[in-house]
DNA sequence: TACATACAC
DNA sequence: AATGGTGTATGTA
């Protein structure tokens, strides 16, 4: 590019510098990245992603966080022209009562096993560890310690990770494998404690304080050694450990001797507070690379850090962050853990990324393969749902969610498609053309499926027995770790099942007379047939008319080729329960109403003429 | 309730 | 050329 607008690289390249931290990962201060010449490597990530969507994606994520900076420093610079005694009394009454409320009297240990999936990988092939490996594709899902020497991380584009280290070994990932080793781990801990809490398959919260009671020859220290080395001898993999007076802290300290060591905070309020002084913010669960960004703009790099602005902590964030950030200052955490099947699971659901995907007939068979997916998930947790919630990532990234409450439970395939095509369908209208690299499909306000219909069941919700939607984490121990099928067969699978469907809307035969946007208008004609089985007056004549007319998306009716008309039309049929009639096969679709409703959305949306043809 | 964002693992 | 899936919490309107 001659003409760039900014003739000096040097300055963007600074503007690029929290880009830059960002691209280095999540995982960063957490994976125990030490003596890595982050420098490098950020570079390294930074070129080899520059260019590309993603990158364009982060940059304006970049710069949109750099303005809610630039508000948040404006407000502290305002709050500082006030005199803010007041706050600072009453933020020191609060801390005053949340070191009242300190309990130093359990023990808690969080145990972590280290770089989980990859050694499990070197008990079958032991060489591996000699040599730099990860599992996982497009993405890592983990590496070894000899990967992470190179900057490899989990969470990082395989092919960024070969970059930085060329040799590096992938392996797929097999999740049947994980799944026995962590059962051979949990055995163990089940010993010291048997209300232990399993966080994912490679960690898990122990109070242990009871097992010490029983065993007064043993000290926190030689205890959690204990239950390192049985786990070992049980299961052949190392795992880290911290003890704590808390689960925050614990699991922070688990972190500090990784891998396979430990590390104890002692439990007096002197440690605590030491301990968490220098501490980094982003060590702790709940800091990520946003908050990390934030608070180190108004001057909070460590947690001692928080002690001079803590009552700005209050005007400057919401009450709940600013509680959670003295908690985090006085080191203070919760102190019990209790098994994991004693929660309420609260949604359910399944999403997929596959290469840019467009064109109406392809998005349908996505969607039906996504509700086919759902449908199995829901079945197996017996549940049903009475909100469906359909997300989208764009091509360019962008991520959009649209949700419905449904008036009653539901659960099969079917259901789910029919309930989520309208959303679908607007978000078509929405975006036009519409094109994706996932699609997602999650349920909430889950009802035990096997309790009487829909909504009834609410009101015997608090009336005894196990409480709806409490289920038993039985086979979900398998579903396990987070990265599943590679999207290779995922593409595979769509591509057989957009057959299906395209077979299925073959009645449907789409006319355009716009050969470059054929497909969003037989997007939206596909949705309309689709949906509406029954309408009548869905018909155009298999040429242009004469008088410009498009047809709604959802009822199909023809309207008159006029943006607001049509946009409030669609609106209108989006937000009522227009389609739950039309399907349920009723006689047709409402008219349109009559108020005028302002709608600031979409005048961009441009203008198509649709031709549906006659249904068979 | 609807939607977006941040986060963990 | 190319950057995941599942679930939770929270803020805002």
């Amino acid at each position: 590019m001659a003409s760039n607008s900014n003739p000096d690289p040097n300055s963007t390249e600074e503007a690029h510098k929290s880009l830059r931290h960002s691209l280095l990962g999540p995982s960063l201060l957490k994976a125990g990245q030490d003596r890595v010449n982050q420098q490098k490597v950020g570079e390294i990530i930074y070129n080899a992603s520059k260019g590309s969507k993603f990158f364009k994606h982060e940059e304006r994520r970049d710069e949109q966080l750099t303005k809610r900076i630039e508000g948040i420093l404006k407000r502290k610079k305002e709050l500082e022209a006030l005199d803010l005694s007041v706050y600072v009394k009453k933020v020191d009454e609060q801390i005053a009562a949340l070191e009242a409320s300190r309990d130093l009297s359990q023990t808690i240990v969080h145990v972590d096993c280290d770089a989980f999936y990859a050694s499990v990988e070197e008990l079958d092939r032991p060489e591996l560890k000699e040599v730099p490996m990860a599992v996982g594709g497009g993405v890592l899902t983990t590496c070894n310690y000899k990967a992470r020497e190179f900057g490899v991380r989990s969470g990082m584009a395989g092919y960024i990770a070969k970059q930085l280290c060329p040799h590096l070994i992938f392996l797929p990932l097999n999740f049947e494998k994980y799944g026995q080793k962590a059962e051979e781990v949990r055995e163990v801990l089940a010993k010291y404690d048997p209300r232990y809490e399993a966080g994912s398959c490679d960690e898990a919260f122990l109070n242990i304080t009871k097992y010490l009671e029983e065993h007064p020859e043993m000290t926190p220290d030689t205890a959690t050694e204990q239950i390192r080395a049985e786990v070992f001898a049980h299961a052949k993999i190392t795992v880290s450990a911290g003890i704590a007076p808390n689960a925050r802290l614990a699991k922070i300290a688990s972190n500090q001797n990784k891998p396979n060591g430990q590390f104890r905070i002692q439990p007096t309020v002197d440690a605590v507070r030491t301990f968490m002084s220098t501490l980094p913010v982003r060590k702790v669960n709940g800091v990520g690379r946003v908050f990390e960004r934030e608070l180190q703009a108004i001057g909070i790099n460590t947690w001692g850090d928080v002690h001079p602005l803590r009552h700005l902590l209050q005007p400057l964030f919401s009450e709940k962050l600013a509680s959670f950030l003295l908690n985090c200052h006085l080191g203070l955490g919760r102190t019990h853990v209790h098994p994991v099947d004693e929660y309420e699971r609260k949604s359910i659901g399944t999403e997929s990324t596959f290469s840019d995907l467009r064109g109406p007939d392809p998005l349908r068979a996505k969607l039906r393969s996504t509700a086919v997916e759902l449908e199995k998930d829901l079945a197996n947790a017996e549940l049903k749902g009475r909100t469906v919630n359909l997300k989208v990532k764009l091509h360019t990234y962008e991520v959009y969610t649209r949700q419905k409450a449904l008036g009653r439970a539901i659960c099969t395939a079917e259901e789910l498609y029919n309930a989520a095509l309208p959303l679908l369908a607007g978000l078509e209208v929405e975006f036009r053309p519409l094109r994706l690299r996932l699609m997602g499909l999650r349920m909430t306000q889950l009802v035990d499926a096997n309790r009487g219909p829909g909504r009834l069941e609410e009101l015997f919700k608090n009336a005894g027995t196990a409480g709806a939607g409490k289920r038993k984490r039985e086979r979900d121990d398998e579903g396990w770790e987070v990265w599943p099928e590679e999207e290779f067969t995922q593409m595979k699978a769509a591509s057989g099942e957009q057959e299906e469907d395209i077979l299925l809307l073959s009645q449907h035969e789409v006319v355009d007379s716009d050969e470059e946007e054929g497909e969003e208008t037989s997007a939206a004609a596909a949705a309309a047939a689709e949906v509406a089985v029954n309408s009548k007056n869905a018909n155009a004549p298999e040429q242009a008319p004469e008088e410009e007319r498009w047809p709604c998306p959802i009822c199909t009716r023809m309207l008159p080729a006029e943006d607001a008309l049509f946009n409030e039309h669609v609106d209108f049929c989006l937000s009522r329960e227009t389609i739950k009639e039309a399907v349920k096969g009723s006689s047709g679709p409402p008219d349109p109403p009559e108020k005028v409703q302002q709608h600031q959305q979409q005048e961009k949306r441009p203008r198509k003429i649709y031709h549906i043809p006659l249904m068979p």
